[in-house]
DNA sequence: CTGAAAGCGCTTACAG
DNA sequence: CTGAAAGCGCTTACAG
């Protein structure tokens, strides 16, 4: 059997630096233990003959296990959301697992900022050689990022960003202009004269998210000289009552209002309420394409529901590793996903 | 340095059944040359440790490389559209290139049957392990897959079906259902009596393609028990003044048309049509994302553009043989992809 | 029908 | 700072 024919690996390389392939591997991987002449002298060499390792013998040889750690908000009912980046997870980690990548979940609570950190603290007990997180919380995702910095391990945002945080890479919507559909979608149904309204259900009505949702919604109204008033409403309580109630009062004070922007998930509440007021008519533009929005899409209360790529998202997080870690190549550092419009008679296209 | 401690590999299936790791590995592949009692006694074996190849050490010891033909229009001026399956055939073909995936385009020419049918005889003149096709000539796709059927070689549709034929995968649109959804975006203009205009503008009219879309199209407007008068016209020559002859036909005959649907990407002469005559304000709907369509879309003059992730077809499509050819695991039969809607406000998150 | 051995292109202790 | 050699888990001629 005649001896490899491949004029360009580490042998090769070897070969014309007269050094032998360890130290060849120690230049590749920037190992010390080299000196500063030969290293110079094998990168040329590298260079010349553009030398592209095989990465199925590079990750067969090795032994080395790469542990990321994923820190997302748990599932349950009220966050059924993040079923769906946690699928893409799983697929992407299913696909790469002969590589050697290892994910480890850790589960936050949405409405619990303690829990976030408690489980931030657990990741970094642990040697790990990257983190996918979605940064729910601000200012404790900054507290976390600063401790990986300063241990050198990368992180990846997914959902929503942090900019100029140093990530290795944003995964999600740009929100801004999100809203900016959000309410071009609104313009659907809209008398002259209408009113619009704003809903935002939840505890963390100042987040980050929210407010860039509703610059791009309201930025859309100003651009096109659109005279519509727009009301906004904050329920701070999820429970239906609450939202029903608060719903309303609004409704009754506003009765010019034609069409509703709901800034998340809880869109199926709003479109509850409007079914038993008989009010389906109403305009109504939600996110996500969680079970009890698709049934609201289905019978027409809901008219739109924005997403973006859950599954993708996640799918991707875990692939921003595979690149930088086993791959060794870049990674791009903003990766917008598509702002989908869903209606009922496409959403079955886009389920899971 | 120890021995390997993997006790689920060729070696240890081998030391069980009492034979060489050689006879193991033909037994893996299903070649001959191993007795009956032999070979089921290690696949006996294999069943019990739950044996799962590894990839890596599998492809790095083979020499073996697929060969697989893709068979798509070529790009011409009137085809941008094939820029961007393309794209994603590339795409694909770089990631999975380390595995001994090799590509082989062979392009035709959408006006001309004979080129389908010489280069489907060009790509049967190879040893070939594998054909990716768009079958837009349903007839000559046909006489083609069942050549490939005779040698035993698998084929993948993209962008149109040919159902009941037996292709490895079918990855591209619900048509009906495109056309469906079409339908249903007009409808944001119409008032009671309004007329709606479907264009087709192609050589190929009685398509499969386009017979499917306007089905689709039909039946919503049949189920929604709108009165509004659907009126076709088919443009057979693609030149713009063919094209705005018909039209101005058409829409002097019809005054009462307030929406316009365009089966394909030829749209945005449709588009351009409107703005000459200053009727801009009628609502237009038509196919892809090419640049053309872009610009109008930008200016309002074309209000929505459907698209069906032609990059994603391209990728998935050579995703296909990678995971049935080197992972020897099963590929879906019918990958629908996403009926994207796409407005001014976000085409730019859909773009290559 | 079956097996021993070389090899794929890397990485990893270990010895010096 | 450097090198020789074993090994990763498979596949492939070749010999019998």
């Amino acid at each position: 059997m005649k001896k490899s024919v491949k004029v360009t690996g580490v042998r090769e390389i070897a070969r014309r630096a007269n050094v032998s392939i360890a130290t060849v591997d120690r230049v590749i991987h920037n190992r010390t233990g080299v000196s500063a002449k030969t290293r110079s002298k094998i990168n040329l060499i590298i260079q010349q003959l553009n030398y592209q390792p095989n990465i199925l013998a590079s990750r067969l040889a090795s032994k080395r296990v790469f542990f990321i750690a994923v820190l997302i908000p748990g599932i349950s009912v009220e966050t059924l959301f993040w079923e769906v980046p946690l699928k893409g997870i799983e697929r992407a980690t299913e696909e790469i697992k002969q590589y050697g990548i290892q994910l480890k979940p850790y589960f936050f609570d949405l409405n619990d900022k303690d829990s976030f950190t408690k489980q931030a603290g657990l990741i970094l007990e642990n040697k790990i050689d990257g983190v996918l997180l979605s940064p729910s919380f601000v200012e404790e995702s900054v507290v976390f990022i600063q401790a990986c910095k300063a241990r050198n391990i990368p992180y990846v945002f997914i959902d929503s960003n942090i900019p100029g945080q140093g990530s290795l890479s944003y995964i999600g919507p740009h929100l801004f202009k999100s809203g900016y559909l959000g309410a071009k979608l609104l313009t659907y149904a809209l008398g002259e004269a209408d009113k619009v309204l704003v809903v935002n259900i939840s505890k963390e009505i100042d987040g980050y998210i929210y407010l860039e949702i509703e610059k791009g919604f309201r930025a859309y109204f100003k651009e096109h000289q659109h005279m519509n008033g727009i009301i906004r409403t904050d329920i701070k309580h999820t429970d239906y009552q609450s939202i029903a109630t608060s719903l309303s009062n609004t409704l009754n004070t506003h009765p010019d209002i034609s069409a509703i922007f709901v800034t998340n998930s809880r869109v199926f509440s709003v479109a509850r309420f409007l079914e038993e007021k008989e009010k389906s008519k109403l305009l109504l533009v939600g996110y996500d394409l969680i079970g009890e929005n698709i049934d609201y899409l289905k019978k027409g209360t809901i008219d739109f529901l924005i997403c973006h790529k859950p599954e993708e998202q996640g799918y991707r997080g875990v692939m921003a590793f595979y690149q930088k870690l086993v791959m060794a190549s870049s990674v791009e550092k903003v990766q917008y996903m598509p702002i989908d419009i869903i209606t009922r008679e496409n959403y079955e296209f886009y389920h899971n």
